[in-house]
DNA sequence: AAAACTCAGCTAACCGATTAGCTGAGTTCG
DNA sequence: CGAACTCAGCTAATCGGTTAGCTGAGTTTT
């Protein structure tokens, strides 16, 4: 590879020169300009990031932390910021925490070292100790991303949970569903907590109560929520409505509903909340509550790329995103169903 | 942050005695050993890599470049890169070329620009050229995966696509079915190529051809899929069996059967190759060729952090894994088809 | 015409590590 | 007892850039 200094001996000038050439950094007469720059295309000369790092304390490197890059969603999430990320002229780098606190904190003390210039974090679990990314110098400038965490102060973007939970459940009150069942996400993450926190209000607010039966919680996986709502669909008296708390979860439900032979929306309307890819193949087509995940992304990296531009974090700021009801035929109007049906005798094998 | 200079002031020794107990590169006295460990930890100190890189010349910094980022499949391969390429010491750059040569070529002179220390690169398209990444100097140590360029050298990543399609196909075949349709990737991919290929040889080595009229041939996408699939089906003798290159255009493929009111496999009988996250939910259950993918990254990771480590690419590897077959229930005996029958009327609507 | 000013381009210090080579106290041996 | 040897730990060069501050030729001012 070559240096600034074979730049600067080729076309004969000082490695000062070639770098105000190649910075614009200071005025630069047009001939030795010219002569800069056809050494540099001579030498197929590109300075090195290492050593501008070094010098200017900066990477152009941003970390994504993802919980869990298994799930569609954040691949989407992937997609998306590596796209806004690029236009910023920053690189993306990707890191899976798998849901697990101690992975997190390994991921962050690594993005320190590797001089990221931010990091856009899903944080996992509830302790907000170790986000405090540097005890002495500058913490490194971050941004929440989905989930937030109590009393931690940072930029953070998410969605309005509560509203998704409430929003999908009136629709299924609406059709007449009283007897609703739900399976949710964990419970010590804003997105599994406020989504059942919607989905209670909405039903208190019409004097109903979601019983506890009939609530399952699990890991946001399509394994976990398969064989949790196989377990809530076996009850003798099983809910004509379902809200299920993410997208990937709903692939599970709806593959237990198959496998219970029972259908969808005929003998149990399903709504669900977040989108991923490939699920717009699936029928029954899914109701559900999306979020603007594109528009989440790319103001998450300009959030980040404004912190890292003013050298700081300033008053945090938080940006909720409100999710929007899609329609789909996965839910029927409760006169539809006859009554609560027996499970159908393909399903009740084990 | 602090510096290697402040643990050394603060441990009353040399930064050349700091360097040699954090890396261990040469040997230290119990005492000053416990100093330099302790000043560490007060100073909360991490060495730059920056400084390292620098210095060293490396970067631990793996790139991926894949194809399309919004694709499941690629998803899925940045998820098992993540975590091969963090088991060797690594961190993982992504790019995404959105199958543009052009935009792959800026990536790779990225790249190179961050010095990482390895690429692994989705070719796009089939030119060759621009991948000798470093006219002069030594060249990036790469694996292509999934698809190979042709007389590029260097290591490669693929599956037997001939025989995945192959094996799809003789599935259809031995099913009885004669009037087979497919719906391919783009050909000039060996990913799209090859599986055509496959498909046809199938046929051949049966007496039978694959009629023109019943080829469409489009992008990896969901919603291209869809309509060269609506097109294919909307001909007055569809065909009765598909095979599709990919399971994104499956789930296309899916949509198009439902919309249209056809029956899989009453009415047509699918199968795919390769899988995604989420296709596990659709019912039927697609019978598909998959790819044994955590291995192949695995393989690719291990292949590039070996050309890493000495320095330079050996004789250039191929590796090529063996796609199996998967079989669901979309795919039923020709005879239960009852002949070729017309579109149903809920599905003629345009 | 000398003093004051302008400014293109150079010199050299610096960023934070690694490491070749040196130093000097302690040990071995003739 | 002094030469030869060992080796823990230090000094200083180095990686490849950026940039503060200097230099000196050309222009303006008085």
């Amino acid at each position: 590879m070559a240096t600034i200094k074979d730049v600067a001996r080729a076309a004969g000038v000082s490695t000062a020169t070639v770098s105000a050439v190649i910075n614009d950094s200071a005025y630069v007469s047009a001939e030795l300009r010219a002569r800069v720059l056809s050494a540099v295309r001579d030498l197929n000369y590109s300075p090195s990031l290492a050593a501008q790092n070094l010098k200017r304390g900066r990477s152009q490197l941003i970390a994504l932390v993802v919980a869990d890059l298994a799930n569609p969603f954040f691949s989407r999430v992937v997609w998306a910021a590596e796209a806004a990320v690029a236009a910023w002229g920053y690189s993306l780098l990707i890191f899976n925490s798998d849901e697990k606190p101690e992975v997190e904190r390994r991921i962050l003390a690594r993005v320190r070292t590797l001089s990221c210039d931010g990091v856009i974090l899903v944080p996992v679990g509830d302790s907000t100790e170790h986000l405090r990314n540097d005890p002495d110098g500058k913490p490194i400038p971050t941004v929440l991303f989905g989930r937030s965490v109590a009393d931690y102060r940072s930029d953070t973007v998410t969605i309005d949970n509560i509203s998704a939970g409430r929003q999908a459940t009136e629709y299924l009150l609406d059709l007449g569903h009283t007897r609703l069942g739900t399976i949710t996400g964990p419970l010590h993450v804003t997105t599994g907590r406020g989504r059942l926190d919607g989905m209670m209000a909405a039903m208190q607010s019409r004097g109903l109560t979601l019983e506890s039966r009939y609530i399952r919680s699990g890991e946001f996986r399509e394994d976990a929520a398969y064989s949790v709502a196989r377990s809530l669909l076996e009850q003798p008296d099983r809910p004509t409505a379902l809200y299920v708390a993410s997208g990937l979860m709903a692939l599970g439900v709806m593959r237990a509903v198959a496998d219970l032979g029972l259908r969808c929306p005929g003998d149990i309307s399903i709504a669900s909340t977040d989108t991923i890819p490939g699920i717009g193949g699936l029928r029954p087509r899914l109701t559900r509550t999306e979020h603007p995940l594109v528009d989440m992304t790319n103001e998450a990296v300009r959030l980040l790329v404004d912190q890292i531009r003013r050298g700081g974090p300033a008053e945090p700021r938080n940006v909720v995103f409100q999710p929007s009801l899609v329609v789909g035929d996965s839910c029927a109007p409760v006169v539809a169903q006859l009554g609560p049906p027996p499970l159908s005798s393909s399903g009740s094998c084990q």
